[in-house]
Parts: structure tokens; C-alpha cells; sequence
DNA sequence: TATTTGCGTAAGCAAATGCTTACATATATA
DNA sequence: TATATATGTAAGCATTTGCTTACGCAAATA
């Protein structure tokens, strides 16, 4: 069971999840409320966030409020900055540009 | 099929090649010479990679030069940006702490 | 022209994923 | 104390995923 911090963001109801408690913690059955999944579903999902440290979870009284615990999200952004100077360099790559002007038959 | 940025990368192996081919293109056989798995499972990421946008291909004669395209990265970038200033706020947060103090009862 | 090389893709399969229903348990409330 | 509420979790299931082997085809080479 691979659970890093890449795939807890791959699906989309977990994106959902998170974007919902970042500026309020909700308890669970709260968050369930705004989806069409049922409560067990978003249950496990919660539990998922919670393994790769994406949400922290309170407890109060019988109530678990979920709230963001973002950082993790630090390894994909560092991942990502590795490439931004590659894919914002659109100038003084005027060889590329010659390149696919000349290899531009179509893909089959 | 969901064919996203945030699923494509989600894959150790997708990232993997990525950072193989992101400061110099590659064609299939030398991606996948840096692999433990076959080529044409290497093949099938590749096809992933295009359809998402992260790879361009260049046909030069029966080779098929893989290039990295990661524009389309902005898109997670985006998306966690969003949060960075809550995780990255650590002060003024005392209440927070406090709370975490009040609450620390063990977790089952 | 015959063979090798680089690649795509289909078929099959095991494992992972995301969901459901059903149940269990702890805490609040009547 | 009996009931209602908030939640976890197991079992089952369909779908997706990632891989393999087997094959096909186009381009290079002998």
C-alpha cells in the first residue's frame, strides 16, 4: 500500500477534501455533507490524508475535526521548482522552435 | 481513463522519467535501459506522459526522441500554492499550539 | 532483398483503488 | 438507562492500474 504524499493528491475527491478544511476544520461528517460518496468513502480517504500527514485530526467529544496539515505538500512543490526554470525558458530557445518547425509531420 | 497531471505524476516511475528526460531527450529504448521493467511498460508511461501534455515526441527516422513539456506542471503548482501560506504560517499561531497542548491525549 | 532494430499495441493477469452495505463502538442526550 | 449521533472498519465488488508476453510494422542495415 504506497502511500506518499503524490498519490493522496492524485485523486480528486481528496483535492476536494483538503481545498474544504484548509480554512476550517470540519468534523467528518461534515465534510461528508458535501460530497455524493458516502460517509464510509470519504472516511477512508480522510484516513489516507491523515498516513501521508496531510490532515491532522482533533479529537472533541465524539466529534473528529479534520483540519490541514499542509507542509507535506512541500515535496511535490520542491519536485516541481526543480523544472519551472525548463519550462519557463520560452526565450533563446529559438533551435527548438527550428527543430519542430522542420520535424513537423504529423504523428500518424 | 483519467488522464490528469495530478494522476500522471502520482507514478514513482513516471516521475522517474521525467527527471531522466528533462534536461535531454531520450529516445524509448534509453528510457527505458535506466529501468527494471520492460519496454513496453515503459512505453505504456510514455503514452500517459503526451496525453497529459508532460512529453513531447520527436520522430527521427525509426526512433522517437521523448522530450519533457512540463508547462503543464503549473497546474499542481497552482493548485498548492494556494496553501502555501497556510502551512508556511508557524507563528502567530499560538493558539493553535495551545490547543494542540489541551488536546494531546493519545490517539487510540 | 533478408535481417535487425525501434517501437506500438493487444491480451491477459495480479494487485491496487474506490466504492458500497453492514456492523461495532464510544459519546451525547432524552 | 435507553436511544441517538459520530465515527471506524470489515467484507465484498467493479474498475483501474501496472505489468508481462506475444505479436505487428516501419525504418535501418547487411
Amino acid at each position: 500500500m504506497r502511500r506518499d504524499v503524490f498519490q493522496a493528491i492524485a485523486d480528486p475527491t481528496r483535492r476536494e477534501i483538503i481545498n474544504l478544511i484548509a480554512f476550517n476544520p470540519l468534523n467528518l461528517n461534515a465534510i461528508a455533507d458535501n460530497f455524493e460518496v458516502s460517509r464510509p468513502a470519504i472516511s477512508q480517504h480522510i484516513k489516507i490524508l491523515i498516513a501521508c500527514g496531510l490532515i491532522n485530526v482533533k479529537k472533541q467529544g465524539r466529534e473528529r475535526y479534520c483540519e490541514a496539515s499542509l507542509q507535506q505538500l512541500n515535496e511535490v512543490s520542491i519536485w516541481i521548482e526543480k523544472y519551472r526554470q525548463l519550462w519557463e525558458v520560452k526565450f533563446n530557445r529559438l533551435d527548438d522552435l527550428l527543430d519542430k518547425m522542420k520535424n513537423d509531420t504529423p504523428e500518424q
